[in-house]
DNA sequence: GCCGCCCTATGACCGCCGTCATACAATGCG
DNA sequence: CGCATTGTATGACGGCGGTCATAGGGCGGC
């Protein structure tokens, strides 16, 4: 696995916040950004750390959490290549908000805090980038709380398979396929239960043929049933 | 009541975004906008309606709610004077992503989009302010969504008041008086849940003199239980 | 092999809180 | 004044889901 320069402007060429720059520019960040690995289950940064750095998803993917008042923890988001990590902390120096933790193994394109800065200012065309970015962000979180608040649980899994499954589902296996190896605990923390809760529909879930829990995915069988459920 | 220009750049001058624009910008873009006056329980925006104009709080308070999928409403946020309202939806042209509903009698500085998107490309300092108040209410809602999910009601009400407390409270009538009349149904709207649970804890909190009711607000007069109950 | 560990699974219990019903106070209106 | 309307208050009841306990399955280490 290369590992040089070259990869790293392959990187960042399919970020949507770089996507605009011209060759020259790239190269010019590309310099100054570095590529970190990190293995499954491995902490990228952790909440109310001071903010050092701007991150880009090269290959992998990153669950966003944040801790609760009552200890336990809520994913917020799971991100995939291509996606920026840390705009928010980075852009005007807070700690970051949440946690990043590395879903599978992932490589990261790293850009220095103070890089990613100045090169905001000499571009302006990435802050309009960044700005999308955000409120599509932020659009999502008030999806996200929309739907945390006020229902009962399994609507809420519900909503979730059927949002996995337009996202990154395909026709397999007799159904839509989710590749995306998430542990009940995971998938708990996703909807703001506990563990036992999601044991009990997943399991249940799979008996009546309306989800089925993989190796290395969920195959959704029974969308209808899936849908109905949302609706309540 | 005056409502002139001048009204109108006086209102933006104490607006975070365009502080620091010259007198000269300031009156051009004042040229463009317009007042709006609401009275109580007026609607400004309806979620899902596109976006027309970025608006900016003169003077009152105006809360923005999100339908839940159980059609009941949450109120992701309380704003005031000074304030901004619709920039994420006005910045990308996505219809709006929650309702506002003035909560008093209100006054509002208005700027058609079109307007608001030519000022940006003139005014590059203009989206840095719109970025800082964009990463702020991304932490907002995160926080938000961390005291929402999976704690008690009981909590939530507390972290609720002493939230409030912090940001509007003066020492007044034997405790931190907060000068926001919100009704049992706002108040449940606020924690997510139902009118008749709001109202139990509110009415037992009363008899415990922990916060007590009036007609323009509410007293906090017992902070330490507030704090222990809030931990849970 | 065997042990230990982590994840999944399932049952028992019970308390919070959502739902339904009723009542009372305050306000507005004819 | 009587009546309707709206917000607040309180009780009864039941179910969802959180907590605790136990057990089984998969997997790596020794």
């Amino acid at each position: 696995m290369p590992s040089g320069p070259r990869e790293v402007e392959d990187v960042l060429q399919v970020t949507p916040v770089f996507r605009k720059l011209s060759p020259g520019d790239l190269h010019t960040i590309a310099q100054a950004a570095v590529v970190r690995r990190y293995e499954k289950g491995q902490l990228i940064f952790e909440q109310e750390a001071p903010s050092d750095a701007f991150y880009t998803i090269a290959s992998g993917r990153v669950k966003i959490s944040k801790m609760l008042p009552n200890g336990k923890d809520l994913i917020l988001e799971i991100f995939g290549t291509g996606d920026p990590l840390g705009a928010v902390a980075a852009y005007d120096g807070r700690p970051f908000p949440a946690s990043a933790v590395a879903l599978e193994d992932t490589v990261c394109v790293v850009i220095p805090r103070a890089t990613f800065f100045r090169l905001l200012e000499e571009h302006p065309s990435l802050v309009r980038g960044l700005m999308l970015g955000m409120t599509i962000r932020l659009v999502e979180l008030t999806n996200r709380l929309a739907q945390l608040s006020g229902t009962r649980i399994e609507p809420r899994f519900a909503r979730l398979f059927l949002k996995l499954a337009g996202e990154m589902g395909r026709a397999e296996r007799g159904g839509t396929f989710i590749p995306l190896a998430l542990s009940r605990q995971e998938l708990a923390d996703m909807t703001g239960t506990t563990i036992e809760t999601g044991i009990r529909i997943m399991s249940r879930w799979g008996k009546e043929d309306i989800v089925r829990t993989e190796k290395d995915g969920f195959v959704v069988l029974d969308r209808p049933t899936l849908e109905t459920t949302a609706a309540e």
